[in-house]
DNA sequence: TTTAAAAGATAGTATTACTATTATAATAGA
DNA sequence: TCTATTATAATAGTAATACTATCTTTTAAA
């Protein structure tokens, strides 16, 4: 038996979806091989035309630019890690053990998942870490918003913030806490491997770790015995 | 009396330093209107040298690139702010005022500096929330750390880690809650105006601000008397 | 078998991100 | 004061980027 992972995405972000076709696969795959390769700044239309071996206008007939793949490609990963997310909280009920869970899917670099078979998680989670917030940094940020482009983003927080509210009902800022830890979780990793003296990571110390200092963050924040 | 606050600057980070004549302070001063306006992505040095009045030669003798740019008023504004911080909590013996104070700096909209005639520090912290994180999330990150260029950020970074060692000489992240505060304290000012659902802040309730939020989470992390 | 849609091939444009050259203005030193 | 140096201006040009347009061929569904 095969099991293919669909996932359905929001219209607005292709002007054909890359989904249904060999040609929209590549165009994925190739994007996702490329950004990782050389970054953001320096992925063109026509290398990945190239890439892909295709044209330039092909590539533009699914993508209005690469900003919009860009989106597209960060809207599938929120939406595959949230469903990684209830896939393996699921039937747990502490919420102590969810959070930890939903931490070390943040911060640990995934393995493949075999149920899609053209998208390797593991560049897309590297992909995120650095690109990621590029996606809502920019001076459209308020249309993209209202196409619902971050939809998947929000979903996913909101998802945190509710089990953060499950463990303690009381705490005041259950989503800034909820993004703050995604956010958190990609640039400690990203400083870890590249600027290091902003971190206390270190080769020889296995006892710190993004994930430990997540850990240690979260749940000292929500602890309810804490009294002003 | 006339105080002026003179920052030196890495020698890497421009050609000809723009410190030292009309021109070079009317490419930052422009700059920074410029990005503050459109964004980074739309901003070049064409329209740079319009805005200023002059050519698009004469801003490459400044400057390499608009990325060097970026990176030149990213590291202006956190000497700056290290300044401020130093400034201001100057002669405070307590830890708790000291870093209440500096979460004030990182997430409030800072009224201009009289002492930087041509720098608008207000309009500086809207460019760094939106745009700082790209100084670094790139694939030059490691070869612009050998040349110092981010010596600033990591300067302030390791001044609040110290100060949280002050408070709390146990802790075991003080340079991974420095970065983070920091960070968070931009993030949440973002999202509070552009993906609010992101937040826990209102309009309503003066009570939940990135403020209260950044306060609440370094003192709940770091009270001296949790025990495991 | 027809026909509509997708993809390929090709061309073209405006803008961006530079580099190079020469002329002119400012200024500092002899 | 003259001269040498340096900064800036003016202009030109190039390769690459970010598209748009059009026309033809392939494919695959009715």
């Amino acid at each position: 038996m095969e099991i293919g992972l669909q996932i359905k995405m929001n219209e607005k972000l292709f002007l054909r979806n890359p989904e249904q076709s060999e040609l929209g696969k590549k165009i994925i795959m190739h994007s996702i091989q490329l950004i990782h390769k050389d970054g953001f700044e320096a992925f063109t239309f026509k290398k990945l035309a190239e890439s892909v071996g295709t044209t330039e206008a092909s590539v533009y007939r699914y993508f209005e630019n690469k900003h919009r793949l860009l989106i597209y490609i960060a809207a599938w990963y929120w939406t595959w890690l949230h469903y990684q997310v209830i896939y393996q909280t699921h039937n747990i009920e502490d919420p102590v053990v969810k959070l930890k869970k939903i931490i070390k899917l943040l911060s640990t670099t995934v393995t493949d998942d075999l149920k899609t078979s053209y998208i390797e998680e593991s560049l897309l989670h590297q992909i995120i870490i650095t690109e990621g917030t590029k996606t809502y940094l920019t001076k459209r940020v308020s249309e993209d918003n209202k196409d619902k482009l971050f939809k998947p983003y929000k979903d996913l927080c909101n998802h945190i913030a509710n089990i953060i509210l499950e463990y303690n009902p009381d705490y005041h800022y259950p989503k800034s806490l909820a993004s703050t830890i995604i956010e958190i979780a990609h640039f400690q990793n990203f400083f870890r491997e590249h600027l290091p003296s902003l971190t206390d990571f270190n080769e020889l110390n296995c006892d710190c770790t993004p994930v430990t200092f997540l850990e240690d963050m979260l749940f000292r924040v929500l602890r309810k015995e804490y009294v002003e």
